[in-house]
DNA sequence: GTGAAAGCGCTAACAA
DNA sequence: TTGTTAGCGCTTTCAC
């Protein structure tokens, strides 16, 4: 009952260039399609590593080269939990992995800003740097900045948000559409047959990512729940005083919100306007990114759920991501995929 | 604005070496502890070593240790879709790092059969196995068993089911009183106010998950949702025939079940069963793990949640435990918590 | 008890 | 265009 695979020890290089009859050092060319090798050597060498089924160590490789990997995250310079929650990771996991040769910083750039956005791209000193990770909105000079960094052979992952016009060589974040689609779906279950109006609180149209899960918000709630009246997104700009400001006029003028989309990064202006406010038939509220504020309007019942996304997660994953488009080894897909996270009081993590 | 760290190039043995005043392979047997070095040395060395800051480098350790990783799964042999996943991940990954020097297989023994385990895990060849993941009933033949493969220098994971009582070293796979909880909760939510009954069909109850989870939904059930009477849990040992034939005389026995949650491998025998009936006023119903059934199940609104663990998480992490183990490295533990995934309709991943 | 030296799989000068 | 050789950081004989 046991199912085991053929026996451990992989050919070297070693083994290639015994079996194709040539030098160590033009396997390593091959190996590393650099130029200066014969046509038919090349197809000689091919053909012994495809026989040998040879896969190269990427860990002895990276050994020799004495490769270190230099990945700067750029993100919004809003100060929300979140955010705070990203740059300890970065920060974190940049002090677990330093000895793999691995630095990791961050800048921070004005948020919902593309000229500020862009400039910072454009300060990346493409000689010195790797990768480079970004969360910021999607524009035609930041699509431009992109691409400067690409021709400089400098790998790009879009963080978060998504930049798909761009040249950017992954995306590492949930997909958003489907994010604000389970937010109206469990928003809708949870108030049940009662008509009545939903509020949406969303940072900035400028956004992909708020944009995203407002178009996934609107799609479900309108096929499944056509009962509750989705008013107009208030543009928070993910400002707690903003937010705290706007409220009081956006509720007083709609009565009859029963439930709230907090879609992006205003829980705090949420929860503050939340405690001026008399207790008593409180609007189901659904809202985004599981961080110490969030939690405790979980435990208090004052969010009935939140949909987030595992910032460890997304930090380990552009960062494998950027590794492994250096070493030019495969991506896992699955194990990068990121999740949409869905907390309720009993399943937050501890 | 830019957060940086200190240049990289971090202190090797020749660093240790040098400042201690002692050769290569001294350093070398005071870092693996390996005996044969006088007292006076080693705290030589010792010192050194903290004074330079100095991290092994893993990567070159293996490769010169030319170490060989052969790692044992040992799985319930009732067949259903969890398991056939489990499974799967585990031949590919098994396929994905056999260049990483890593041998993964598995075997499968009777379920919910304390005997069977205990020798098969008895059966382990300890000299040739570096470390088994067991995912299993505890009893203290299966106790036994593990504290014998520990004796023998074995690292042991439990997975998916926690051994606590036992020598295991980890723990890999969800806490799954949480689990019961999360599902007792979106089960009274989706259901809302109205009274009825609450069937649970659970697994066996040797099993440690299906316990568990059982008890963390009757919490919150009795807490939170009065309303609703909780029967009995239905056994149906996660065999599709059993649970169909069950089903019927229980439902028939108890009028109004409105809500049912299926908190182990028994949706097979539950879809089944639902298809002899009659549509129309289905109960709200909470399943567990996502595979094929269940995600048609949530697509048709026949299953209204599933609460699940990522099963290719569950593999590299029990993989990336017993290395992280076998080479004396510290274990990050945010990346190892599996989550407890809840997945409605439209969060299930592609 | 301790050290010198070879070698793990791969890369990168430098020669030829 | 190709090969030789030294070494990346660590482990492991085998001497001393």
């Amino acid at each position: 009952m046991k199912h085991g695979q053929p026996p451990l020890s992989n050919p070297t290089i070693n083994d290639i260039a015994r079996v194709a009859k040539v030098s160590l050092a033009t396997v390593d060319r091959v190996l590393n399609a650099r130029p200066g090798v014969r046509e038919t050597t090349v197809k000689k060498v091919n053909r012994a590593i495809a026989e040998l089924g040879y896969v190269r160590d990427a860990a002895a490789a990276n050994l020799a080269r004495g490769r270190t990997y230099n990945f700067v995250f750029i993100l919004p310079a809003n100060s929300n939990e979140f955010l705070t929650a990203l740059e300890a990771e970065i920060a974190q996991l940049g002090r677990d992995i330093r000895h793999e040769r691995t630095r990791l910083s961050f800048v921070r750039v004005a948020a919902f800003d593309p000229v500020a956005l862009a400039e910072a791209i454009d300060a990346i000193d493409t000689k010195s740097v790797d990768g480079v990770a970004i969360f910021g909105p999607e524009t035609p000079s930041v699509r431009d900045s992109i691409a400067h960094l690409k021709d400089n052979g400098v790998t790009v992952v879009s963080l978060v948000a998504d930049i798909p016009s761009s040249e950017r060589d992954h995306y590492v974040g949930v997909d958003n559409i489907a994010a604000g689609r389970t937010a109206a779906q469990l928003l809708g279950k949870f108030i049940g047959p009662r008509p009545g109006k939903i509020l949406v609180l969303t940072g900035s149209m400028l956004a992909r990512d708020h944009l995203e899960r407002r178009l996934g918000f609107d799609a479900v709630m309108a096929r499944d729940f056509g009962h509750l009246d989705v008013l107009a997104s208030l543009e928070g700009r993910d400002d707690p005083d903003l937010i705290a400001r706007l409220l009081p006029d956006a509720l007083a003028s709609n009565t009859g919100v029963i439930g709230i989309y907090s879609s992006a990064a205003g829980n705090e202006g949420l929860l503050r306007f939340f405690e001026t406010q008399p207790v008593g038939s409180r609007p189901v509220v659904v809202a985004h990114e599981l961080t110490q504020l969030s939690r405790q309007a979980l435990s208090n019942g004052i969010f009935d759920a939140v949909i987030s996304q595992d910032t460890g997660h997304l930090v380990r994953s552009a960062v494998r991501i950027m590794r492994a488009e250096r070493d030019r080894l495969p991506i896992q897909a699955a194990q990068e995929r990121i999740r949409i996270d869905v907390y309720l009081k009993e399943n937050m993590p501890p």
